[in-house]
DNA sequence: TCTCGAATAAGAGCACTGCTCGCAGTATGG
DNA sequence: CCATACTGCGAGCAGTGCTCTTATTCGAGA
């Protein structure tokens, strides 16, 4: 978890090896939740932006400088918070998709759609933070990779489904230049995949226009444009789903 | 232009009413002119979470507290980047798409997003200050709306006579439910256009699908996944252009 | 069981931020 | 010419992220 993993980045080389943790090693995961948990709701209130770990510490009771023993930086605890976000859109979709039929392709597609749209809408700022302006200083660290692809994991794997059943549809595939070739043709293997180089491109263009779309209406570029939004989102869902022969 | 309105924000109770502006009026539109070159720069630099009034005032040798005569907030400074943005976006892609023939719509609607893709990859935290994660308290103000429109409108004429030299051509126009039916039709009588509201919604997903591959490339999502990021972002607009029979 | 080093917590402090206020000059319209 | 509006400056406030010193507590090895 990245509890652990939080707990890694400090002290890794003075942690002990034994999995039994001692009564400090335990105090101090408890203590890391709790100041996890207290950021989580400041950042659910203000944004990343405005979230100071001075609040947290008093939303905690304790000292400002006490919190740099458990991270190292305000940097750290939102990257924390990052990979906190990826995993709560994953689990949110995962557990929305594994109540629909198996073998409707389409409507998996759609159900994920619709997931990750609610979950933004529930937890804007959270959304903001993974999928909005990075953080000024922020650098990607191996830690937040796996948490992203969670959600592109499963639409691929719609894809992939629905090509073996029907292999070779009748889509209408673009022919890619050389160099688009080789980049999904080596991301497809990277992720285990069998599905047509031109198919994959299509997959991430269904991809970033439903993240657009929920762009558009968290940052608020819908505002006097469109009033019912879950019916755009809903129509350019079946758009997508039928572009990609779902 | 921006500056007058910049100036409008404050003092408008006491501006002289005549057209020929006093010494005093001058001076002043300079110093606020001279303002915002050096927030323009600062932006540029080190985004807009991290731009400093101190850091502006510094740089133009004042006091820190004299910013505040021109501006009464770091918002309304960042308010003024952001209308500012917005037109040098529009005047970007306006400056491409002149180049390009008027009969060829294809070409046209391509010329746009390569423009504004440009355009962003060389004023990146400009990008993000219009199409990311919007400041924390602010609230667009109504000089930014019509600034923000007009890359739409331009796209919106394009598919306007697309549509009218070959009208009711085969694209595969979604019926919209009755919300949306009203949405669009509404939003298409705003924007004076005859485009019917099915095809007015293919035109909006492809002004997303422009600004989500943007957003991912700038946002760095497409790190260790796509390398080619310009030929990626050329087959989504042949793509696009294709879905709106252009 | 004792001891000594490591981990923790707290407080003071630094350099920075956005912003306000009062005071001094200066230009301007009546 | 003069009252008034405008402008700039410096001090200061409350807040920020972060560091360093000091004091305390804990736990593992002798």
């Amino acid at each position: 978890m990245f509890l652990a993993t939080a707990l890694d980045i400090r002290h890794n080389g003075t942690m002990p090896p034994n999995a039994t943790q001692t009564a400090r090693a335990r105090v101090r995961a408890e203590m890391t939740r709790e100041i996890l948990v207290a950021a989580r709701s400041q950042l659910a209130e203000v944004g990343a932006a405005s979230l100071s770990v001075r609040a947290v510490t008093r939303e905690l009771g304790m000292s400002s400088s006490a919190i740099y023993r458990y991270f190292p930086s305000r940097d750290a605890l939102i990257t924390a918070l990052i990979i906190d976000a990826y995993n709560a859109l994953g689990a949110a979709t995962e557990k929305a998709e594994a109540k629909v039929a198996r073998d409707d392709f389409g409507l998996r597609f759609k159900t994920i759609g619709h997931a990750v749209r609610n979950w933004a809408l529930a937890n804007p700022h959270e959304y903001a933070l993974i999928y909005g302006t990075p953080v000024p200083g922020y650098k990607a660290p191996e830690d937040t990779i796996v948490p992203a692809t969670r959600v592109t994991r499963r639409l691929l794997a719609i894809l992939q489904s629905a090509k073996s059943s029907e292999p070779e549809a009748g889509v209408n595939q673009p022919d890619l230049g050389e160099s688009l070739e080789i980049d999904f043709t080596k991301l497809a293997r990277e992720y285990a995949a069998t599905v047509p180089p031109s198919l994959f491109t299509l997959g991430l263009a269904a991809w970033i226009q439903i993240l657009g779309t929920i762009s558009f209406e968290i940052f608020g570029h819908f505002n006097n444009v469109i009033a019912d939004n879950e019916a755009y989102f809903d129509q350019m869902l079946t758009l997508a789903s039928k572009t990609l022969d779902l």
